[in-house]
DNA sequence: TATTTTTCGTACTTCAAGTTCGATTATCAT
DNA sequence: ATGATAATCGAACTTGAAGTACGAAAAATA
């Protein structure tokens, strides 16, 4: 077989893998699904789904890298849109709290936080590849309220990228995990909470 | 045996345990501690370990809450200081780095993620009991800036509670995680970057 | 058809959580 | 002190899941 062809197969044999993988992560949880239950789903036998995957945490990041690179390319779409600084964090937030909506279970570990193990050996590739893309377009919304002047004049650039997205997923965050709170003791849903939160945090970006 | 006396022995014999444990998770981190580990340690046998606490998960969350109680009582002291709310607001943000770094292990677990297992079933412990009296700590700070005339006018109370939570939580976490990248992209060390964060942030609270 | 590669199936190992239960030891009431 | 009650021990056991081993079967290739 070709190396072509053959690659092409390894990588279908992959994605049918990770692809029952996700489903059953959905239904039961990460926890809860064990390896026979992956290999039963992508009816693979578990050896073979030994020789695509070393490790369930190796299936389970693949899933987080995925999900990154689709949450990457909608925050770009957001970003990189004709429109001013004000209308593309607005976008962005959005864009955050989409995400957030249709993947929770995976939101965490895209934010930054341990993968499934608690070891302390923190993958790179979220540190260093795909959050790098992240950083520079974050930048480059900053770059826009730069030219439009609109940015305080004392902030700065390259510690502010990680300001706002801090507080971006903080607010998403917690909005998620205190529904209850937000309901019973601020009397607010969540989307209001969003929107006000993301409205006031736009205060500390820009003059007034 | 008086049951005072009684439950007296109970709880010490629950403090070493925990105590154990916690040097245990110290030393070696939660998943690699087994409960034949705390049980050796702590100098009992693991029948008796499963007398005092149903599981492993048990134990983690007793820790928890009992870091979570610290933190309550040092926040309470930042807060209720005779000062201003500017000051009040860096005390409180001080506290919680130093927190953070005290116990780097649980400080996710205390600002509202998942406990140990991957369960969707969250204590809500957290959330309503010592949670509220968080809630309650943040709210008179922010009704001290509102006493001296400070905080923006258009600042409502309660929502604001959850966002000032967030942010500063949010910050925090990033600038643990991010260590390397604030080294080498934004040439900063972690304390610069967080100060230069909660002053920003000020600025969304307070008029100018 | 012969050879190599991939997949399968089953049984195995390992490890840790949690359980069982009879034996032992400490506590207490009389 | 002694017999009853309760707490602790210890050691073997169960359960469940991750990961491994390896020969058999099937598929691709030459």
């Amino acid at each position: 077989m070709g190396t072509r062809k053959k690659a092409a197969l390894e990588q279908f044999n992959r994605d049918n893998i990770l692809e029952a993988a996700k489903e059953l992560f959905e239904l039961k949880g990460v926890e809860a699904t064990t390896m026979d239950d992956i290999a039963k789903h992508a009816d693979y036998s578990k050896s073979t789904i030994y020789v695509y995957f070393k490790s369930k945490e190796d299936i389970y990041n693949s899933i987080v890298e995925d999900y990154m690179s689709i949450l990457t390319g909608e925050i770009e779409t957001c970003i990189d849109a004709e429109t001013g600084f004000e209308d593309s964090y607005y976008r962005l937030c959005e864009c955050l709290v989409n995400f957030e909506e249709k993947y929770p279970k995976y939101y965490s570990s895209l934010m930054g936080e341990e993968k499934m193990t608690n070891s302390r050996k923190r993958t790179d590739i979220i540190n260093q590849d795909v959050g790098r893309e992240l950083r520079d377009l974050i930048s480059s919304l900053l770059e826009k309220g730069v030219k439009h002047n609109v940015l305080r004049k004392d902030i700065e650039l390259q510690p502010t990228v990680l300001y706002v997205w801090s507080a971006i997923s903080g607010i998403i965050q917690v909005a998620d995990r205190k529904r209850d709170i937000l309901k019973k003791k601020v009397n607010m849903d969540r989307d209001e909470y969003l929107k006000y939160s993301f409205r006031t945090f736009y205060e500390s970006l820009v003059r007034r």
